[in-house]
DNA sequence: AGCAACCGATTGCAAAACGCAAGTGGTTGC
DNA sequence: GCAACCACTTGCGTTTTGCAATCGGTTGCT
């Protein structure tokens, strides 16, 4: 027993191990970047978090089930991180921090749509989104049209838009 | 412009303002537990929080617009901490963090029931406990039977069964 | 074979945040 | 008048964070 918890109270023990303020922007980087690489992590860093703060994180999330991390077979010393399942079932927790952040911080337009069609979605676009998740995190069998492509390409609509106009 | 940020993303403007291991502790507690006085926030503090950390953390979320804090006219030192608008919207982010907990993390049972009840009742027990909040914190017409006397009333009979069994 | 670019981190260091215990100045009830 | 209570604050040692530079090893290119 090397850990001892604040109080058996669910929300406290998600704090424990999500409640700070790197922890769920790497799983978010994970799970709508795709990146599964350290250095992809690092460079392409939104909010640009510094390499040591990414290595510990990383490090944490991996002992607390909720990455995995795996030798890259092209590169000797690349790594790769992957979802977990639990990780995957953040999903619905990602969708409300966005759907809440967008009501009430001042997000910018490019990068809250992928929050505002998540949110638009509801429960059965999460289903489906963590469904896509788990064949590209944990090998299982690809069924439907993708999620996270829809996602992405919304994102780089309004990308061009804001550019364009 | 006081505040800069590390970026427009909407789940990283949620944990700017609510990622850390304590300002979502003190919103839960004066939420479920209706804890409305500093005093009792501290001294029924299931973790523990240092009476600095306390102070800091409510300063700051009243800063944020989540708390407000005004005179209690029953005693010139008291203040009354109520729930703003946006921290009453946190409801179904606290319910999908309980249930998160619930399925990922070693939680005890007493404490984790009203998750359980939050999950199962979904968003129309959510609207319905927001309605509740809205009255007790912003001064809105009651109406309905209470959600939180419900989940008080079940928190209190698995104590009550266990200290009993 | 040689070399630049890249790989996942690690190190050193200063600044900030945290956690604990004690204390502050004031209010209230008896 | 006095103990209990009120919301905080202070001092101080520990831990975490953020930043920049660096590490030893791998890879692709020539």
């Amino acid at each position: 027993m090397e850990n001892t918890h604040r109080s058996g109270c669910p929300i406290n023990l998600t704090l424990e191990v999500l409640g700070d303020r790197w922890s769920l922007i790497i799983i978010r980087d994970i799970m709508f970047g795709n990146r599964r690489h350290y250095r992809e992590l690092l460079n392409h860093s939104e909010e640009g978090i510094a390499s040591n703060i990414l290595a510990d994180r990383l490090k944490r999330l991996v002992e607390n089930g909720l990455l995995s991390r795996r030798d890259d077979p092209s590169h000797r010393q690349k790594a790769i991180y992957s979802l977990t399942e639990p990780a995957i079932q953040l999903v619905p927790l990602f969708a409300q921090m966005g759907a809440w952040g967008r009501r009430h911080m001042p997000v910018s337009d490019e990068l809250s749509i992928r929050a505002e069609l998540l949110e638009e979605g509801g429960p059965p676009m999460w289903k489906e989104f963590m469904a896509e998740l788990r064949t590209l995190h944990l090998d299982a069998p690809a069924a439907g049209p993708s999620v996270l492509a829809g996602l992405q390409a919304a994102y780089e609509e309004v990308v061009a838009r804001k550019k364009a106009g």
